[in-house]
RNA sequence: GUGGUUAUAGCUCAGUUGGUUAGAGCGUCGGAUUGUGGUUCCGAAGGUCGUCGGUUCGAGCCCGAUUAGCCACCCCA
């Protein structure tokens, strides 16, 4: 048979997890400077616990995973005779793949809440599955990198992330810029231009404004009903100076102001260091509704055409469907498969994050393979990244493996080198090459230009 | 879920209005070179042209379906 990979999936090869784990490391690294412990959960939940929380579109992203078993025998007769599907799988599946790590984490929270503390704060790094249709940078299994807090309702958080954000981009070399929005804004724009009820249309259509233009955005709530003095004016207000009119115009609004004085709340935490990255208002972010209550960030990258690399915000009760009502949370995520393509594209990644052999040991003739076992094991205690070729072959063949595989040195054993002590270290990229004896040799290899 | 587009050697791609035995570059393997890779030269292997069906005397090329990739919607990381 022809080998395949199902839709939407991709193979890593050991270059590739090399640097997927630079990234995860950087990302780890400041989580738990912060607190942050980490947690995993199983990859299928339950489908009780993952269908409606996260809207129609998001059922219908659901994996499902069949009943082992006779399960067309059990299935609901009635939903088998109508050919509908959607009644027909809760009783041919009751689990599916998770589709992200936030409501895995609320079902977590609220089944343990007995044995832990408030606030709590966790950081998971697993993958994801959604049955979307692929795209550049939109893969059916893809690694998320979330932190969240649970369980207080300190804006410092709001804060603490955002640092997050700044100091994991600029330590993977992407710049980048943040954008913040918060929904009170969003429901107070709404309320100044009368637009509450249509205020899910409005949303959505005004978050496409960096892509379709002004112009599309107009077009497009016209189209959908809205009465276009209404739409004019709230694009004016959305177009208008921030410090200027528009500030004023929200401020005028309850919720206006209550997301207005968050804002200003959450940068001042920001302002006792200064971010690498822009972090910018942008009243049209409006990104996960459905769940945030209040700040809503997003990441993108500003040199580079990709989604966005990551996103976040509060929600005020994100456990409550689970039975432990009013436990506000904050959370991000990065999204690890867009991060490294945008890295692979801009070549950021440093030659550091390849864990390839730092030497790989050649010896000349089958006498001397177990004296370079021996030395090979050596060099491997000092903690150098270290192999020896299996047997005694042709120099020649064993140079070229040891090029293809990109190993930084070689070092070559024959009878002169046993006779002396003195071994021969090449350099590959450089060609040069000295004789040394094992402390020399791990001098050479442990220095930090040869790391 | 909707629309567009692509699929030929391990990889990137050529392949004439449908016509005999499908090509190139790179890579791989062997040799030139029995203690020196990455550069050079010589040689070789490698294909049911994504899959299934149809039209035709004849299909890599035309038609249909299907699978997968890419792109744009929708939504999202």
């Amino acid at each position: 048979m022809k080998p395949t990979l199902p839709k939407g999936t991709r193979d890593l090869g050991p270059d590739q997890v090399d640097r997927r784990q630079h990234i995860f490391g950087v990302i780890r690294e400041a989580f738990v400077r912060r607190g942050y412990r980490p947690l995993e959960t199983p990859a299928m939940e339950s489908l009780d616990t993952l269908t409606g929380k996260y809207g129609e579109e998001g059922d219908q992203l659901l994996f499902k995973i069949l009943n082992n078993g006779d399960y067309l025998a059990k299935a609901d007769p009635a939903a088998l005779e109508s050919r509908d599907s959607a009644l027909l799988t809760r009783s041919i599946a009751k689990r599916g793949l998770r589709y992200d790590l936030t409501v895995p984490f609320a079902r977590y929270v609220a089944m343990n809440q007995h044995l832990l503390s408030f606030p709590f704060k966790r950081y998971q790094i697993q993958p994801v599955w959604r049955a979307d249709r692929p795209q550049k940078g939109r893969y059916q299994e893809f690694f998320q990198c979330d932190a969240d807090v649970i369980g207080s309702s300190s804006l410092m958080y709001e804060a603490e992330l955002i640092r997050v954000y700044d100091e994991v981009f600029h330590a993977l070399g992407i710049p980048v810029e943040i954008r913040i929005n918060h929904r009170r804004l969003l429901q107070g724009l709404a309320r100044i231009c009368r637009l509450e009820s249509h205020w899910q249309t409005l949303t959505t259509a005004m978050d496409k404004a960096d892509k379709i233009g002004w112009d599309g955005v107009q077009a497009e709530l016209i189209r959908h009903g809205l009465p276009a003095e209404l739409v004019d004016r709230a694009i004016r207000l959305l177009q208008s100076s921030p410090s200027g009119a528009r500030d004023a115009d929200l401020a005028a609004d309850p919720d206006g102001a209550a997301g207005l004085s968050e804002l200003a709340e959450i940068r001042t935490y920001l302002g006792s260091a200064p971010l690498h990255n822009r972090l910018v208002d942008d009243l049209t972010l409006a990104r996960g509704l459905s769940y945030y209550t209040g700040a809503i960030l997003e990441v993108k990258a500003t040199e580079v055409a990709m989604g966005s690399l990551g996103g976040g915000g509060r929600y005020a009760d994100l456990t409550g469907l689970f039975g432990l009502p009013g436990m506000s949370g904050v959370g991000i995520s990065f999204g690890a498969d867009r991060i490294y393509d945008v890295m692979e594209e801009q070549r950021l990644f440093p030659a550091s994050a390849l864990h390839r052999l730092q030497v790989l040991v050649l010896c000349l003739d089958a006498e001397g393979h177990a004296e370079s076992y021996r030395l090979t094991e050596s060099l491997r205690a000092s903690g150098i990244i270290a192999d020896l070729y299996p047997e005694a072959a042709k120099l020649q063949k064993m140079m070229k493996y040891a090029d293809s595989i990109g190993a930084g040195h070689v070092l070559i054993i024959g009878e002169e080198e046993r006779a002396s002590g003195l071994y021969t270290l090449r350099h590959m990229a450089e060609g040069i090459q000295q004789k040394l004896d094992l402390k020399g040799i791990i001098h050479a290899l442990t220095a930090p230009t040869n790391c």
